[in-house]
DNA sequence: CCTTGACCTTCCCATTATTGGAAGCCCCAC
DNA sequence: GTGGGGCTTCCAATAATGGGAAGGTCAAGG
């Protein structure tokens, strides 16, 4: 089957597929005679692995990993375990700070009376002068560039959201 | 002061100072003869704003709103509300995404004996034929492609973590 | 047989926030 | 007056994905 059928068959977007064959994350597909892209059930069901642990928010340099020990029968599942409760560890870590921001914010929030009134601790708690005179560039950074990986909006958030 | 000082006052690294003014967050700085960019007390005191509502995880596009509305006297502070609440859901939705992940991948560990034998529910789970045939490319995105914009492995993550 | 349209190909660009590097000025302390 | 470090700009890369252009292929219909 061509790249359309494999990619609705596996939930995986065409434009996808070639860029996990690209980065090396699936190997390069046998072409038909015009060059298109060939796929075997076998493929396809390969696809639906990767669609299943990017689900689960697993990064490609992870799924490299799990894809290697799922084709390795001699694999030993301890190294399976250990990539996924290392997985676990950070979605459980990032979690925990999405949750003190929020409770930080809701808490602002909370003693903002919302009228059209200037007064707002928020903002106040923004502007505050407090605190040491700030850990020198530290340059902290976000989560990854793609952070945690979660399945989003799925129909919510399909447009850009910005400009 | 240079923007070294700027950035050692703020927390904010040099390059980001100078790439959120190309973005427009921060009016361009006044110039020495020399061509350094120059910042008051003022300036950083912006910055720190920027700091702590980059701490807070909201995005450029959400501190444009909250700068905005800093420097804006007659503001109202229910639009600052209305901000921060619409953050807080964001976050709790996300935070709440990542726990359902986690617990799923937790229990599917659990039941991993972890031992050198290649029973592992984890690979089974995600080779598993179940289900629909899938949604046709769906093209499900996860977060924005920073996701929620964690202040992460601050100590942890420090590597790029690949290649 | 040839056209049409759906599908495929590659290549380039944009997104987000941030860091890294290179090449080349500038400035202050010694 | 000079050396090293700070400053400047521009370019690239990151992760994952979408968007589009320019052009080739395939299958069905006229």
């Amino acid at each position: 089957m061509n790249i359309g059928r494999a990619s609705a068959e596996s939930g995986i977007s065409a434009k996808m597929i070639r860029y996990y064959e690209s980065i090396g994350l699936i190997p390069a597909a046998s072409r038909s005679e015009g060059g298109y892209r060939e796929y075997s059930d076998n493929d396809v069901h390969t696809l639906r692995f990767i669609r299943r642990a990017r689900d689960l928010g697993f990064t490609v340099e992870q799924m490299v990993e799990l894809l290697a020990l799922w084709r390795d029968r001699k694999r030993a599942s301890a190294d399976v375990k250990r990539i996924a409760l290392k997985h676990v560890e950070e979605l459980e870590r990032k979690a925990r700070e999405l949750r003190e921001m929020s409770g930080t914010l809701k808490h602002l929030a909370e003693h903002c009376k919302g009228n059209d009134r200037p007064d707002c601790p928020i903002i106040a708690e923004l502007a505050e002068e407090a605190g040491q005179p700030a850990r020198p560039s530290s340059g902290r950074r976000r989560f990854g560039p793609m952070a945690a990986g979660l399945t989003t909006g799925r129909s919510t958030s399909g447009r850009p959201a910005r400009s």
